[in-house]
DNA sequence: GCCTACATATAGACAGCCTACATATAGACT
DNA sequence: AGTCTATATGTAGGCTGTCTATATGTAGGC
């Protein structure tokens, strides 16, 4: 998977994969890669910081919490995080369309 | 439409809108917005520095033309330019699947 | 003369994804 | 006890390809 397709959307996998239920960042990549057949393997460099602007943005909320000695932030989709989740799905559909319409053209 | 959205698919849809004839820069911008029915409004700024890489890249042939006083630069799919298409378009497809089923998942 | 469409091009800003590194706990195996 | 792997979070710095803004020039209509 070229890194540079991913841009712009990495929102909408992030918020995607909280919709049903919190989670932390190391599972967060876990289930995108179970999700995607193993396509989406995502570097903690890129969802950790990712996770803190959504969090930042409002879309996410997060929270401290310890599993023995092992602190993990847990994060959870904000009322705003839900809105802007359907936005990007919106927005999903109207790329793969535009993009599609041009490199499978109806002949 | 978002601009990073974008990244990483500019190279396919170039190619793609020039595997039936070749077209200068200008033509290029306005078959991407007619085959997309008005989605993608490219700017220049985008899109000659990239016809300039994929130049460079060897999958694309450019030419000076003159219409008039008019000067055009014309630019054909080289064979590598077709083979890269025939990837970018295996590629689309996985990068749809992959990311398609994160956001509907249940299907 | 002025405006719009046609046509190409570059400089610089910006965003976000990446690599590489840093830190730390838990459990299995040797 | 030491090592290895998996779990878990995070930052610094780099890269690269988009965008905005600007520059230049022709052609044709009003």
């Amino acid at each position: 998977m070229n890194a540079d397709a991913l841009r712009g959307h990495m929102d909408a996998l992030l918020l995607s994969v909280l919709e049903r239920e919190p989670l932390h960042g190391y599972a967060i990549i876990e289930a995108l890669r179970e999700r995607s057949g193993g396509a989406l393997d995502v570097p903690t460099g890129t969802v950790y910081p990712a996770l803190r602007r959504l969090e930042r943005a409002g879309l996410l909320a997060g929270e401290w919490a310890s599993d023995g000695g092992r602190k993990r932030r847990t994060y959870r989709l904000t009322d705003a995080g839900r809105e802007a989740l359907a936005g990007e799905r919106s927005a999903w559909r109207s790329f793969t369309t535009a993009i599609g319409s041009v490199l499978d053209p109806l002949r």
